[in-house]
RNA sequence: GGGGAGAUGGCCGAGCGGUCAAAGGCAGCAGACUGUAAAUCUGCCGACGUAUGUCUACGGAGGUUCGAAUCCUUCUCUCCCCA
């Protein structure tokens, strides 16, 4: 796999550059809807392909736990299990141990957890995580790492940082004496951490940044800090990371957070928001965030947005979506998924275009200054 | 005709002398959600008021009591069993 940057942006750090994976190429800057488990939430592998993503997120975590990494590396890897004809990414199981931390205890060595389905006991390091990730046999695997939350004091963090470069080099010393099991390669990005801790994320990135090859992520963001806080970490990213990587800022975010994290010179993102807000009824449009449960759309014939060019847009009305909310019928959650993930690729398409254009300066500025109306972009 | 059970807020349903404007569920309304334990979670939900509060309420009428959704009388209606 390799990275080539396409075109720098004069006025910011605002990149676009293409992805080349074994199952194809991505351009970016670009969004990644999520899969957890094997599936997109609602959509199937065809409709996320239809509105245009070819790059989507799986969980190392989740998958190991059900249905079990032997049985999708027995089906061809976890492309073939769920039918997915893009590229993929899996991430470590390392959010997990944050997320789901009552149930874990972690050591240097690795973590100990309880399994959120059935209490039972497992045990990662960052070479069981590989092991499973080499079984899902993702374009892009994740680095085993320790993200602590955002309020977390400075000696947990750097604790953090510690372990997390410990592991990378355990992660690269079990991927170099264990080849790729399917067809193809399999590319390792490291994870920075250091939360908002200036000379934490330096020394993280420092490193970090001899165990990339093509593209390294930052994490440990977006989980409780103040937003400008997560915005001056990505801004020293800019800097301290090497400009012929690509830069994959992890679980990020509203479309605003979006655009900045772009000018700030980041290429990848992933973020729930758009599949499960889309469940929970909301609606990022052009014009703002809808709520569609809203009693204010129950006679509003208009489309959710004029400008969108989703299934839900085209073909139906605000009431109509407000209807199958009110009635808690399946095929709203689909039409609304569809219609944030179609939002969020076409703000990445856009931004990669203006970019290519010179004109990103103007653009996201603007875009900014008419998001700062609305709340929830 | 005889015997029995019951009527509670939009609906279902608990409560069976004060701590009851009345549990819980549903429906309704609003909000939250950032590497997905999420089709989840939170708040509101008799009326008026921002609120302390005030008023009206547990089928109707009357009564007992300091106090009644809860006890008594009676009326109306519903359901079940036997003829």
């Amino acid at each position: 796999m390799n990275f080539s940057l396409h075109h720098q942006d004069a006025d910011t750090s605002a990149r676009t550059g293409v992805l080349d994976t074994p199952h194809g190429k991505i351009k970016t800057p670009v969004f990644m809807p999520i899969g957890t488990q094997g599936a997109v939430k609602s959509l199937s592998p065809e409709e996320v392909s239809s509105i245009g993503s070819n790059l989507i997120l799986g969980n190392t975590y989740h998958l190991y736990l059900r249905p079990g990494h032997n049985l999708i590396e027995n089906a061809g890897g976890l492309h073939a299990f769920m039918h997915w004809p893009g590229a993929l990414l899996t991430d470590s199981g390392g959010y997990q141990v944050f997320s789901l931390s009552k149930m874990n205890k972690i050591s240097d060595e690795g973590v100990e957890f309880k399994s959120h389905l059935d209490g039972s006991s497992h045990y990662f390091t960052p070479e069981v995580s590989m092991e499973i990730q080499r079984s899902l046999g993702a374009d892009i695997i994740m680095a085993f790492d320790e993200c602590p939350m955002g309020n977390a004091d400075y000696s947990t963090v750097e604790k953090a940082v510690i372990r997390t470069t410990r592991w990378a080099k355990h992660c690269t010393d079990y991927l170099s004496d264990h080849d790729a099991i399917h067809d193809w390669d399999q590319t390792f990005f490291p994870i920075v951490q250091g939360s908002v801790y200036e000379d934490l994320r330096l020394q993280s990135a420092g490193a970090l940044i001899p165990y990339s090859t093509c593209g390294i992520a930052v994490g440990g963001l977006a989980v409780g800090e103040e937003k400008n806080a997560m915005f001056e970490m990505v801004e020293l990213m800019d800097s301290a990371l090497p400009k012929d990587q690509a830069r994959y800022l992890m679980g990020v975010g509203r479309p605003t957070d979006l655009v900045r994290s772009v000018r700030a010179g980041m290429d990848m993102f992933d973020c729930v928001l758009p599949t499960r807000n889309a469940r929970n009824g909301q609606v990022f449009t052009s014009n703002g965030v809808l709520n569609l449960h809203n009693e204010k759309f129950k006679d509003d014939c208009d489309p959710v947005d004029v400008s969108c060019s989703c299934p839900l847009c085209t073909q139906y009305s605000r009431a109509y979506i407000r209807h199958l909310f009110n009635i808690n019928e399946i095929f709203g959650h689909r039409l609304a998924s569809l219609h944030n993930l179609t939002y969020y690729l076409s703000l990445m398409e856009t931004m990669r275009t203006e970019i290519e254009q010179d004109t990103f300066q103007d653009w996201s500025k603007d875009f900014l200054q008419k998001m700062s109306d609305y709340k929830g972009m």
